[in-house]
DNA sequence: GGCGCTATCTACCAAACGGTAGATAAAATA
DNA sequence: TATTTTATCTACCGTTTGGTAGATAGCGCC
């Protein structure tokens, strides 16, 4: 990547950062079955040797960049919770989240090739999602959506349309993501 | 699989079809990655060379896969729009649709794996879904929801759902698609 | 029963893969 | 400047991969 002339040593934080960005958008691009350690090190100009000096093997590196975005993301989301919101504000969360997930196109990608990857549960990060994923639902089932009659329904009508809604806009991004959430939005907190 | 002594041979049709039972199995366990060739042969009581007889490469093998699943698929559907449906038949229809899917959970698994994997442009079959997909969408749009009064919105709106319930029932099948589904009718059908 | 066709097999190959061992060089410290 | 530390590299290994070449055997037809 850097027109490095030979040799670019840097404090290991920072190449650890480097390294899991470039990652990131890797799988995000090609799943993680896709990307070769080569192509991992290549994308932040060093040699496999080089980056298995960080990440022990290629599968600790995937773990690592879940564990990456679950601390970057997530932390500032759950407060927000507290106390359990009336519709209105429920409203206003989600709409919150669904635009900034707008604006990281290439993370959302991650996330929905390699959750569709790990559906085998000979996956690395099968055990992961799976947890992942519940705890999210259970999350939004009794904070989020406390005031709806049915909330463990409404949890996954919510999550199942945003889901889907993020992968037809990857695949075609015409779709104008935020005016069909305010569609759906408008029926689903209706009174 | 089957207990074979020795060599079994078959007639061209017959193997070919056999081969693409099993490959269809295979690939919504694992996705297309994360299936060897051998695998795909070893599925059906074969070597690699044998397989490769009927299927001039791996990538063929994916190609005749998706092309059988829309023979199979399409073709009983396509004049179920004719003529334009009313609100409670466009309903009617997509609720034989659900159930349908739902009795193939492991071609629905093939899909999603498929299509998600086929987000990278490089994917062997990613020109099949975008075109595959688009096509899918303006029929509904044209079709199943000419009544709606945004029927463009409509159509994204009940697809985004749809893939998203799919995939969410993926992940755990403890939900009830049949209720969700029936749930998100109600209002999505409401006047 | 003998013959031809071809579906299938055995054996192999080159490339790509994840990972390891040991050499090298860039900083930090003295 | 000399020494230590360690981030990075070069070179390699064993395995797995998709695919090929040529031998073998099951079936239809005379």
């Amino acid at each position: 990547m850097t027109p490095a002339p030979g040799r670019r040593r840097l404090p290991v934080a920072e190449r650890r950062e480097e390294i899991l960005q470039a990652a990131t958008e890797l799988i995000a691009a090609s799943g993680f079955k896709g990307v070769t350690l080569e192509a991992f090190a290549a994308a932040c100009g060093m040699t496999k040797a080089g980056l298995l000096h960080h990440f022990r093997s290629r599968e600790e590196l995937l773990i690592a960049v879940l564990e990456r975005r679950d601390t970057l993301d997530l932390a500032n989301v759950v407060e927000t919770f507290e106390p359990a919101p009336d519709p209105a504000t429920a409203r206003a969360i989600m709409s919150g989240f669904v635009r900034r997930n707008l604006a990281q196109r290439s993370l959302v990608q991650l996330y929905t090739m390699l959750s569709a990857e790990a559906l085998d549960p000979a996956h690395p990060a099968h055990a992961y999602f799976r947890t992942r994923l519940a705890e999210g639902r259970t999350m939004i089932e009794r904070y989020l959506l406390a005031w709806h009659p049915r909330p463990d329904r409404a949890a996954v009508d919510l999550l199942a349309f945003l889901d889907g809604l993020q992968l037809n806009w990857l695949r075609d991004d015409g779709i104008d993501f935020l005016a069909q959430w305010e569609d759906f939005a408008d029926r689903f907190f209706a009174p």
